[in-house]
DNA sequence: TATTGTTATACTCTATAACTATA
DNA sequence: TATAGTTATAGAGTATAACAATA
């Protein structure tokens, strides 16, 4: 016979609310690093993305952060008001418009990489280096299991 | 057709970008997973709280699920509606209510503390049971890498 | 007919200040 | 004076449907 209550696994073990609360804190250290050139950290985000080699559509750009393409769309506007970013659209299918970082936005992104590693640094700071890489390759494995990337 | 070449992103190697999405990813399984309860993350994490061995007040919830102490009330608000949970005031110090979950939200919890599992079964499918127990490790050094717990 | 970017809208989440009752 | 819970409110984030231009 067994009266013993059900063993619950409590929430501090529970995967899901870990990476939750994890976002929470390395979000507010992003934002307020951020803060100083006026980004966000979604801004940013899209931002680096403009910076990258191969620079993606406003829909690519909105699958690969999570975002409804619709949502995107004042992101860029506001990035591209300040001539931090261009639509250009594709000669081959003029509905699609790729991202591309200006000049401006390639110099304020690398001052702005400063502030997020730094604001960063302080959140992951008790995890060794090799550490630090076993975490992200297996973030990477749940962030991206349905991905190609 | 294909006009995208697939993207490699430095964004992908940063940690608080995959912290983001992966948490994206996994609120957005649990909420499907819950919604058959009437229940989201946050009040499913608050239930879950109020069925643990040693309960806390408001404040305290507010704090372990980082959420201000304003935004706990209409979440307990509605638990209480349904006869989840009840606030108890403490007889010590009569400002504080304990957090504590009635035979109804036990019941309710336990059956939904399946779903969110089966939920979070296909988002960590990917993970060995030893990778997810390190994951386990390394994100709590990060969520609560300031506190005492 | 389907897709990209866009607009509009509504809803949820987050952050802040101020109030009440207790200490 | 300080703290726990509460209220009100504004701003940020999220989700959905519909539209014009293009394929």
């Amino acid at each position: 016979m067994n009266h013993a209550p059900t063993p619950r696994p409590a929430l501090i073990d529970d995967l899901s609310f870990l990476i939750a609360r994890a976002r929470s804190i390395t979000s507010g250290a992003a934002n307020r690093g951020l803060d100083q050139f006026g980004l966000k950290v979604r801004s940013y985000s899209v931002l680096a993305l403009a910076c990258e080699e191969s620079t993606l559509t406003q829909r690519e750009t909105a699958a690969f952060l999570c975002l409804d393409p619709s949502q995107i769309v004042s992101i860029i506007d506001d990035l591209e008001s300040r001539d931090l970013v261009a639509r250009v659209p594709s000669h081959e299918d003029r509905r699609r418009k790729v991202l591309r970082a200006t000049e401006a936005g390639r110099a304020l992104f690398n001052e702005a990489q400063k502030a997020a590693a730094k604001a960063e640094e302080e959140v992951f700071s008790h995890l060794a280096a090799d550490e630090r890489e076993h975490l992200l390759a297996l973030l990477k494995n749940i962030a991206f299991r349905d991905s190609s990337i």
